[in-house]
DNA sequence: TACGGAAGTT
DNA sequence: AACTTCCGTA
């Protein structure tokens, strides 16, 4: 009953969205301990698809797969492992558990994740790894491109259909050839303002609608064979990438001082300082290499997305970039305490869920899986 | 363990 | 549309 006097007007409403600021303490990570249909974490408002689609505005679940693996917390849970965009969900329960808890829905299990998954086989948005267990594979490529219009936008603007060159080395890669690779992703998530004159986005040139995604595939292409375990999209991973002619880790986000490219949606936060960012730190701007112009495409016909690139693009937070945490003048590592178990913020009548059917147990407790 | 049809929900 | 729920099949 305590409702929320109003929504930020930055934020949409969810419309059924009962936001209960119940929580003084900022909440870093998978923020919705209350079962929220949206505010406050992971990707940004144009990350999701475009309210045109109101059937599709909460998170959906590869968002939340992606959100998982990028948390280090969780990597007992689940895991990039294998290769490229490959990942192992070695806690099925667990990973289910926690998406029921971010979708209000306590009834959730493997089973049913798991079909939701397969759903996403027809998309191209994920497939499955045969032979090994619990492993699924990202089309990174796919993903992109549904969520984001801008690159839709700018074949639309050339006129030519998005086509994703591989690396240097071109050659467009097979319907199954992961072709984007998550720094690429991590680039268009770090998509700043795009309408901001002093700002430049790092892939894109207002002026010209041009596409300019210019992060490098220095693995892509070529030594995509080679390469595996990618996705390090945290600060640390203690594994060592690729090296890079341009002293351009795709990988460092955090350490680096020099450009820390944001990889995906880290947590972005609807948080007003965070609107004031004033500098990004493209990625193409400081060393970039600045290659060919890219663009991607899964081959099949993406259809016609809408044109909207520049009206939805927003500034995203960037850790250890001077990001919101920075700005709040909080620290930021303290997303390692989080707890996701709570499940108060579901509206008690939307599931007609009992009790607490989600025992207070806590996150990854299981020993790593000697797999 | 994995797949996918069918119907239901939001 | 994107799941969620249930289920028969392999």
């Amino acid at each position: 009953m305590p409702e929320a006097a109003h929504q930020r007007p930055g934020v949409r409403e969810e419309g059924d969205a009962s936001w209960s600021p119940k929580s003084p303490t900022r909440r870093p990570d998978l923020g919705p301990l209350f079962c929220l249909p949206s505010p406050g974490f992971a990707f940004p408002d144009w990350a999701y698809k475009p309210e045109s689609s109101p059937g599709s505005r909460q998170i959906q679940l590869w968002h939340f797969i992606l959100e998982l693996l990028q948390k280090e917390e969780y990597q007992g849970v689940i895991a990039w492992q294998g290769d490229y965009g490959e990942f192992v969900i070695k806690d099925p329960d667990e990973v289910a558990r926690l998406w029921g808890i971010r979708k209000c829905k306590p009834h959730m299990n493997y089973d049913k994740l798991s079909r939701a998954l397969r759903y996403y086989y027809n998309k191209r948005i994920l497939h499955k790894t045969k032979g090994k267990r619990f492993t699924y594979k990202f089309n990174f490529s796919k993903v992109v491109l549904v969520n984001y219009p801008l690159l839709d936008m700018a074949a639309a603007t050339t006129g030519s259909p998005l086509l994703l060159t591989p690396g240097p080395f071109g050659g467009a890669p097979g319907p199954d050839a992961p072709p984007l690779t998550p720094e690429t992703l991590q680039t268009l998530f770090s998509a700043p303002r795009l309408g901001e004159p002093g700002a430049r986005a790092p892939l894109f040139t207002p002026e010209t609608d041009k596409l300019r995604l210019d992060s490098p595939f220095p693995f892509l292409g070529s030594g995509a064979t080679g390469y595996s375990k990618p996705p390090g999209l945290l600060g640390h991973f203690g594994r060592a990438f690729p090296e890079h002619p341009w002293n351009f880790s795709p990988y460092l986000t955090g350490p680096s001082p020099k450009l820390p490219p944001p990889l995906y949606p880290p947590h972005f936060y609807p948080n007003p300082l965070a609107s004031s960012l004033g500098h990004l730190p493209s990625a193409g701007a400081g060393g970039g290499p600045t290659a060919t112009p890219l663009l991607a495409a899964t081959g099949e016909g993406l259809g016609p997305e809408r044109p909207a690139g520049l009206a939805v693009a927003q500034r995203l937070a960037l850790p250890g970039a001077g990001g919101p945490e920075a700005a709040l003048g909080g620290k930021e590592d303290s997303d390692s305490e989080l707890e996701i178990t709570d499940v108060s913020g579901c509206s008690s009548d939307s599931d007609g869920d009992e009790g607490l059917p989600v025992p207070p147990k806590a996150k990854a407790g299981k020993g790593a899986v000697g797999s």
